[in-house]
DNA sequence: AATTAGCACTCAATAAGACAGAGTGCTAAC
DNA sequence: GTTAGCACTCTGTCTTATTGAGTGCTAATT
């Protein structure tokens, strides 16, 4: 589609606008990267892109700055998972970050967003496992004082969901006991969401001796269950935009501050898009208007095969994709790693 | 110390910058404050509270603007405990916004520091209950797959400490239902500090009939309860500092948030003071450097009678402390009404 | 003796003009 | 098809002038 050139000065002109973030003229363009044609052939082919989409300007005499098109185009074609051979080094420099053991999948995360912000100088982002689509491993039911008894159910991620519940009746300490077992024996390695089902189809409705019990316990369940919805996002390095010079005004800072401030719009970018194991979206493609100058890069970690979560950057669309996306794969492995290796607790 | 006319002045000035944010002039006081004498004489009394130490010049020929011991003064002459008649309305605002119930504190915590920076439109910091210093519940150790166990501890607030212990041999799982029996009726009400203290002392020393399988038990608790130490601290409205005109320029801008948005940093804030209801303190008075130039108002928030938390709002050193302390005390005290409302799980 | 009017002086912020630098687009020559 | 050359454009920076809000001092007033 675009001849050699073409896309050689296509190439230049991403390049240069990555490092430096200035609109890059023709005459640069000569001076800095080796054409072997001269300003006036570069201007004319310049012209072309801008007709094709590929270029915008900031002002009429101004240089070109490569638009979404572009970053889309660039990202296709110069990404493929064959780049990626996995940066042993910079793996272990991570795991070397990760000494201590994690009890919390949620600490590793917000420990390792800070960490990815660091490297990278962007904002960087992880969402925690999404509970409804993790396994349940255990269920138990605690008594506590009076009729409250305490509920906790713990998944693949060792993520652990407990809420107290208020009953109306004591139910014996002996009963909880059995109910647990029976729960756990019936729901294990079942997600949440299934679970919310199963009961409504009379999973739980077979001969089992403390039904009576059971039956006033689960409406209480279930509702607990439906809001484990709740996704949290860690965030870190928000400052970090305010080093982009495209972001000396404080006006534009502020919008787009106030943005990677705002957990539910973080969250939405994070999830709205397809489960690939490395997604990116440049500018325009984000759904949120609110983010059409930014692009974010994420990728998936994965727990017994599934992918549970993701962790990403986000920063000014000016970017360099392709080394982003090798070290954002760098951590999401580490994190599919680490789960596998601290966290798991099921039959191996 | 001050004489009225000189009261009247530095309150002048103080008002007015808290407001503009502008350094004031003897000439616009007298325009806007009825002191009923000529700019020449504010201008002399403006003299002598700079000699004082009350004001402060930005430059040889500007207006002046308030120093920190103005503030200082400020509030310690205008703030007592009796100006705050609880605002029963502003109260009833933020329970309705606290509809739901709240399972974990942290969450009641999260969406408060939300609320009150939207609502003060500063920062605001929420500190989640030093774990080392509430009281213990209920201690439960529950068999997990292989040689792991989960252990789990519930305090007052309602908030769960648990983890994923690796054991050499397995212990079965009556004998778990036991030892946490006895853990729980041996250290209820003890404090996680305590708790420390008195397992090294012996408290677990007395006959008991599982005695061998707690004595591997006690060492992986005990390091457990250390790392209790880790407090969590939620911040909202980080970018609402960019409202303010002193943060135009982004270098300054930068360094703040840089601040605000280091937990760390915040914590440091917020632990380092008394533990006063009310606590204000203002630019130097912070002992890290870094905040030099911020203000910050903490308010304290119990259960059982016991202080266990803090929220407090951080911004420029030029705010309605008054307001702002009013304010505050009413989150405080929502918190503490809720903990006792929701999370007491306590023989009433 | 305290207050005030008056005045010279200072500093910051703003606006206007000049100018340099990097760029484009077009045309004519190679 | 390429390129040299040139007129033109826009931004950013530097200088200079001007205005406005302020101070501090002195001498006159109450």
């Amino acid at each position: 589609m675009l001849d050699e050139r073409k896309l050689k000065v296509l190439l230049a002109v991403i390049d240069s606008y990555i490092v430096t973030g200035e609109p890059i003229g023709s005459r640069t363009i000569t001076k800095f990267y080796d054409l072997g044609v001269s300003s006036a052939t570069i201007r004319n082919e310049m012209s072309d892109l801008e007709d094709l989409g590929y270029l915008n300007k900031t002002h009429t005499s101004s240089g070109r700055i490569p638009s979404d098109k572009a970053y889309r185009f660039y990202v296709d074609n110069f990404f493929n998972n064959s780049i990626i051979e996995i940066d042993r080094n910079r793996k272990e420099q991570i795991k070397r970050y990760i000494k201590q053991e994690y009890k919390e999948i949620d600490q590793l995360l917000e420990d390792l967003a800070k960490i990815l912000a660091h490297l990278t100088k962007y904002t960087a982002v992880a969402l925690s496992p999404q509970i409804k689509e993790t396994k349940i491993k255990h269920i138990q039911l605690l008594p506590m004082e009076q009729n409250q008894i305490l509920s906790i159910m713990v998944n693949e991620a060792g993520l652990i969901k407990k809420s107290i519940i208020n009953l109306e009746n004591k139910i014996s300490e002996d009963n909880l006991i059995y109910i647990s077992n029976y729960l756990t024996r019936k729901l294990k390695n079942k997600t949440f969401s299934e679970l919310v089902n199963e009961i409504s189809n009379g999973i739980l409705d077979d001969y089992f001796e403390y039904k009576n019990d059971l039956k006033r316990l689960i409406p209480i369940l279930s509702g607990f269950i439906e809001d484990a919805e709740d996704m949290k996002v860690y965030a870190d390095g928000i400052t970090n935009i305010l080093e982009f010079p495209e972001y000396r005004d404080i006006d534009k800072a502020k919008e787009v501050l106030s943005v990677l401030e705002d957990k539910d719009k973080l969250i939405f970018a994070l999830t709205n898009n397809k489960l690939e194991e490395i997604d990116v979206k440049i500018g325009e493609e984000n759904s949120h208007d609110c983010m059409k100058d930014l692009s974010i890069i994420t990728a998936t970690y994965n727990s017994e095969g599934e992918i549970i979560g993701k962790i990403g950057i986000i920063g000014p669309k000016r970017m360099n994709y392709i080394e982003l996306i090798k070290t954002i794969w760098v951590f999401s492995e580490s994190i599919t790693d680490i789960l596998n290796d601290y966290f798991n607790c099921n039959e191996r």
